[in-house]
DNA sequence: CCATTTAGATTATGACTGTCATCTAAGAGC
DNA sequence: GCTCTTAGATGACAGTCATAATCTAAATGG
């Protein structure tokens, strides 16, 4: 109602950044409104403005955010980043799962505005210098196991989805 | 105004779904009304339950139009079929590109209901397929094909785009 | 403490959404 | 030709959207 602690208030925004970079990764940037984020982070839409000044600017946040999430998740070992990422549990999640797949559609769309295609950029650069060597990132590798990730989450519940999966596994595996 | 013969009421329903399937694919499927598609195929909204019982509907069948589509314009010769999938052309003009990467994100979420669903996975595996042999399609190709599109017109506009799909095609080339 | 500031609630906005009922003029069938 | 039918136009509907002004109570700074 009344007024917040600046702590609180911080601490607010950071939670409507947090819901929103689940949500957009859950049903598409589109699909959520931002009364839909407000709610769901247990605030009423009106004062979205106050932290914000316009969707596209958190949009833009919330991809940023999706990245060091996942940057500071991020299995060591390669064998054990693929399984995990080209695992059915991944694909079931896709909330907090890999920002890449999980904004690529709608970013490609023109979804967000320029502050958010720069961020999306920056992501996937860094997440594919992660899987090849710094100078070298291993971009075919992202490129299989997005594509993988998008396919069978768009797949899911055929047979067909469990396949893609096995296949972009079998394939990385070398 | 009044009515139209038969046959061009058949002609308008086909530049229905045609206008559908490529506005779908360069704007995705919650960025595009149906009054946005019946404008653009010379149209007036109301008119459009004559021909459909609801938005989903048309998803549907534009998903299903989409990819026979792609099934006609297939180059016969892999190395023919790769240069062109992972062009800056094709890149470029998602409206009359590739469907498992134009409709995957948009599947992926959830967008359009369950037939929307089972005319994706129908058309990727028939893709998949196409890239493969008969029995045994493909699918870490079309993975590694799906995810570079994506991620280039994600990223459309820096010099990441183009080393993708350069990677991409590398990779596949062997 | 008191005055000022401000996060969040409430309410309003104008535009846009999918879906229909109705109207109308012209094709189709006899 | 005279019905009967129907594709498409027109207009309206209830709902949702992003954005914003206003209110209010509590936190802040002096």
């Amino acid at each position: 109602m009344g007024r917040v602690s600046q702590a609180q208030a911080r601490q607010n925004r950071e939670r409507i950044v947090a819901t929103a970079a689940r949500l957009f990764r859950e049903r598409g940037i589109a699909g959520v409104s931002v009364a839909d984020v407000m709610a769901e982070a247990g605030l009423t839409h009106g004062g979205f403005y106050k932290h914000f000044a316009s969707k596209d600017a958190l949009v833009a946040e919330a991809v940023t955010r999706a990245f060091t999430d996942q940057a500071a998740a991020i299995p060591g070992d390669r064998g054990g980043l693929l399984d995990a990422y080209l695992s059915p549990g991944h694909r079931d999640d896709a909330g907090t799962g890999c920002p890449s797949a999980g904004f690529g559609g709608d970013v490609a769309h023109a979804s967000g505005g320029d502050e958010t295609r720069r961020a999306y950029a920056r992501g996937v650069e860094a997440f594919a210098t992660h899987l090849g060597r710094p100078g070298e990132p291993d971009l075919a590798a992202l490129s299989t196991m997005v594509g993988a990730l998008i396919l069978a989450r768009a797949t899911a519940g055929t047979d067909l989805s469990d396949r893609i999966l096995a296949a972009a596994r079998d394939a990385l595996a070398r």
